[in-house]
DNA sequence: GTCTATAGGATGATAGAC
DNA sequence: GTCTATCATCCTATAGAC
């Protein structure tokens, strides 16, 4: 999936943020040892030894791409716990916040894809810090009690795994797996649909 | 983590069971692209090229260690579903089934693994396949409602994020890795931590 | 049933030009 | 800031002996 032609010149920041998308989607895809620099450099249309040249490793572009995930998904929450305004409830309210982030391609599933590599000594210590700082933030900002975290991140990780899996589509129109989807996610299966057929769009 | 010598010779079908074994452990580990089929070989005591032969393909041995682990716990399931004399409610019974298979090594993250590669033609079919036949077990043969069903999955997941991303010691001694593990696991954190000091025994 | 040797094909990273 | 060329390594799978 090709964002933009090499072609012209850009500043660092511009090209640096544009590889880091380019990655959270084909690590979400194809994991972290499955995905290649040479097809992020692809998917963001510069050359294989620029992407790591730019980010000095392949791992240190993983890390970088699993910050910058978490800090989107922290901004959310964020945004969802200030805006008071709503009448609906704040669990509600950050739920949504979290189920929205399947808009942006793959940002959940390259968490979920950290999240499996936890034996790994760099990546898992990247990983633990930051599902940490996510349960930290539930409790302390978002004030939730245990019981809450722990049925708000049980569910979060139903949603990343029934992306992972990519059971987004009817597959074989399935009765089970639509029951099942409609289950999982209430409210919110539209989105999930409009990302999956989105997703085929852009493979042409 | 070597499980026996190669030495002697063994019928095919021992053989086959003791790679299948190794490779739950190894692939739990560094994940389906994360392993070669040589550190397989090495933890089974045999030579690479010998796990190739048996098993056709890296491809097909993973697809092998997934229906294998998928096997055992649904068979764990059928267990808890049957021992009908038992006074603990069905739902703690099927859970406490499922936080049983972390005495076996890396069985559950060996499945979490295939769920995060939902995107391989291959494997994302083996994964929702997998998945479903899990979905269909709870509501058909344990009699989950789908409200049921959606909770014990989610926290099952939960559990599987937290394997895989090795929370199951005290990192840095951290309170608030202590303080979520016990949430998240409420009677069954001595079998996490019974788990976690065997492996590290295991690496010497 | 199991091994050694090795071919064939990537892949991450470096060197150096523009 | 960005590319082309290339090296060194590693990995799956095959061939063939014991």
């Amino acid at each position: 999936m090709t964002i933009s032609a090499p072609v012209t010149r850009m500043k660092s920041g511009e090209r640096r943020e544009l590889i880091l998308e380019a990655a959270t989607e084909v690590f979400a895809e194809t994991g972290y040892v499955g995905t290649t620099t040479a097809d992020i450099a692809r998917a963001a249309g510069v050359s294989q030894p620029y992407v790591v040249r730019l980010f000095g490793t392949k791992e240190q572009l993983f890390l970088d791409v699993i910050q910058r995930a978490l800090d989107v998904l922290l901004a959310a929450f964020r945004g969802a716990l200030d805006d008071a305004t709503s009448d609906v409830p704040l669990g509600k309210r950050m739920a949504l916040a979290y189920v929205n982030q399947l808009n942006q391609h793959g940002l959940l599933l390259s968490l979920m894809h950290a999240f499996v590599l936890g034996r790994d000594p760099v990546i898992g210590a990247a990983a633990r810090a930051g599902f940490m700082k996510v349960y930290r933030f539930l409790r302390d900002d978002a004030g939730f009690d245990p019981l809450e975290v722990q049925n708000f991140l049980a569910s979060g990780m139903l949603v990343n795994t029934m992306i992972g899996i990519d059971m987004v589509e009817d597959y074989d129109g399935d009765p089970d797996v639509r029951e099942l989807m409609e289950c999982a996610f209430p409210e919110k299966l539209d989105m999930v649909r409009a990302l999956a057929s989105q997703r085929e769009q852009e493979q042409r």
